[in-house]
RNA sequence: CGGGGAAUGGCGCAGUUUGGUAGCGCGCACGGUUUGGGACCGUGAGGUCCCGGGUUCAAGUCCCGGUUCCCCGACCA
């Protein structure tokens, strides 16, 4: 039988339990490689979808890209290949032959993609360009998670390119909120908005901003990223425009990208003890009807009601699941709360008789909350009450989240506070000071939160005058 | 890449100390009884004991080498 280890036990198992007893994934042959099965896949697309929408609704288009890059690409931006070099996938042998140069398995693409835009944009009327690519990429890392942290994971990433920087930065920003909307609207996960450290920054960009989201651990988690690239990659791979005033200028670029992690994070945010807890905008599964009975007579009347509240749900565009498997109500009921369906309609001959159902839902825990409706306007109710489980889910991160976050203002406090939760501290932004952190306490500078009252403060590291604080904490 | 665990049927494990016909629970298949919170009985299928080499009459077990996974650190979406 199916077991998950208890979260304050140990919650890396926890984890991996949750993940195996919902069924979405396996372990790949090639080490660091995870197999996405139906179940997580589709949570995946129904993230996807809803983001994508996003991206379309703010002018943004689709394309595709090739998977291999010339090397000598990464080989144009310096801190660019810096950064990605000890990660890379080399292709050295094609068709049987030695290659006459490396073919790199794409880490990202900002470079392939300089390339061509250098090639797509002549005039200030080309600008803006602003695509988003939706695939996978490989690194090649050395400690990896199911969905935290893959050899080859799936994202989108977005590039674009603008004729000025106050147009570039627009663009970041709009992203980090699009990002930031995404995970408060369709997957109830409340994140903090923020600009990362220059120790922290992607590589080659000026200014890395990033969403980061409060675990069931306490641990942190980068949930999304967007980055001003400022004219590093345009002058790297000759982006350039002819302006009104004749003159031809580079453009300011932007990156921003949003992996399968998100999801990893959901299942952190969420889950609970019993399993999964998934919000109703996203589940692949959004009700799931358990048909009770005992003889063969009440079968056939509770199962032709089942499926004329199926149709019901149907018609009404919920993601609905008739579950008419040979197995106890009890086994049911336990199998699709670790799978955190949201809402879980039970028919038995009571309810027949009736004209009613149970209603129960799984953000409360399993065996309160059970409540009797009746089958008339079934899908209504249903409605409303995964819009309560949405609110519902995203109260309880929330609240979790703001209770865990310290207020310090000196070291001592900072090492106590990031022991259990996240330190809100004044740090000078130095690189020194990042490290210094690690080294005496294993916790990490995640970002500059833009939401923070503004003051000035001293820093609790150099001493120096601040006006910004910096949330410290352990991380994924 | 460092430190620590582990690898035996789909999953979880025992067996290794002391070498001698490969076991248990769950799951799976079939039959029957069951079904409002993880049902029960019976029958049955399913195994290169991680891989390679060695010792031995005989290796899951002992020796040597390697691989993979999990946990904890350094690097990262």
């Amino acid at each position: 039988m199916g077991k998950i280890t208890p979260r304050s036990e140990d919650y890396s198992q926890w984890y991996l339990d949750v993940l195996r007893e919902a069924d979405m994934f396996d372990y790949g042959p090639v080490g660091g490689t995870i197999i996405a099965k139906p179940y997580g896949w589709t949570l995946y697309e129904n993230m996807k979808d809803a983001l994508d929408k996003r991206f379309k609704d703010t002018g943004h288009v689709n394309a595709q890209f090739p998977l291999f890059i010339p090397e000598h690409f990464l080989r144009k931006e310096q801190s660019h290949v810096e950064g990605f070099s000890p990660e890379l996938a080399v292709v050295t042998i094609g068709g049987g032959k030695e290659l006459d140069e490396p073919i790199v398995v794409r880490p990202t693409s900002e470079t392939i993609i300089g390339d061509a835009y250098s090639r797509w944009i002549k005039s200030y009327r080309d600008l803006p360009v602003l695509i988003n690519l939706w695939n996978s990429v490989v690194r090649w890392e050395k400690r990896t998670k199911p969905f935290l942290r893959t050899m080859e994971f799936y994202w989108q990433e977005g590039h674009t390119a603008h004729a000025t920087h106050e147009e570039s930065w627009e663009e970041v920003m709009r992203m980090l909120n699009v990002y930031h909307a995404h995970g408060i609207e369709d997957c109830a996960m409340p994140t903090v908005r923020g600009r990362k450290s220059k120790n922290e920054r992607f590589a080659g960009a000026i200014s890395t901003t990033s969403l980061e989201a409060m675990m069931g651990d306490k641990k942190a988690l980068q949930a999304a990223t967007s980055h001003d690239l400022g004219q590093n990659f345009a002058k790297a791979f000759g982006i350039k425009y002819l302006d009104r005033d004749n003159t031809e200028k580079h453009c300011w670029t932007t990156s921003w990208g949003l992996s399968w992690r998100f999801l990893g994070g959901l299942v952190m945010m969420h889950g609970d003890d019993q399993g999964l807890r998934l919000p109703p905008k996203v589940a692949p599964i959004q009700a799931v009807i358990v048909p009770i009975f005992k003889t063969d007579v009440e079968k056939s009347v509770v199962m032709a009601v089942a499926e004329r509240v199926f149709a019901q749900l149907k018609a009404a565009d919920i993601k609905v699941k008739l579950d008419d498997r040979e197995e106890t109500p009890g086994f049911k009921f336990n199998d699709w709360e670790m799978r955190g369906v949201p809402v879980r309609v039970e028919i038995g001959p009571k309810d027949v008789e009736k004209n009613s159902v149970a209603l129960a839902r799984r953000d409360v825990p399993g065996k309160v909350g059970k409540i009797f409706v009746p089958q008339e306007g079934l899908a209504e109710r249903v409605k409303t009450l995964m819009d309560e489980i949405h609110a519902s889910l995203l109260g309880q991160a929330d609240a979790f989240l703001k209770s865990n976050i310290h207020e310090v203002d000196s070291y001592a406090a900072l090492k106590d506070a990031v022991q259990d939760g996240w330190a809100l501290v004044p740090l000078t932004d130095d690189p020194a000071v990042d490290a210094k952190i690690k080294e005496d306490m294993q916790a990490t500078n995640r970002n500059y939160p833009y939401d923070q009252t503004p003051g000035e403060w001293t820093c609790v590291v150099t001493g120096q005058k601040v006006t910004e604080r910096a949330l410290v904490s352990k991380a994924y």
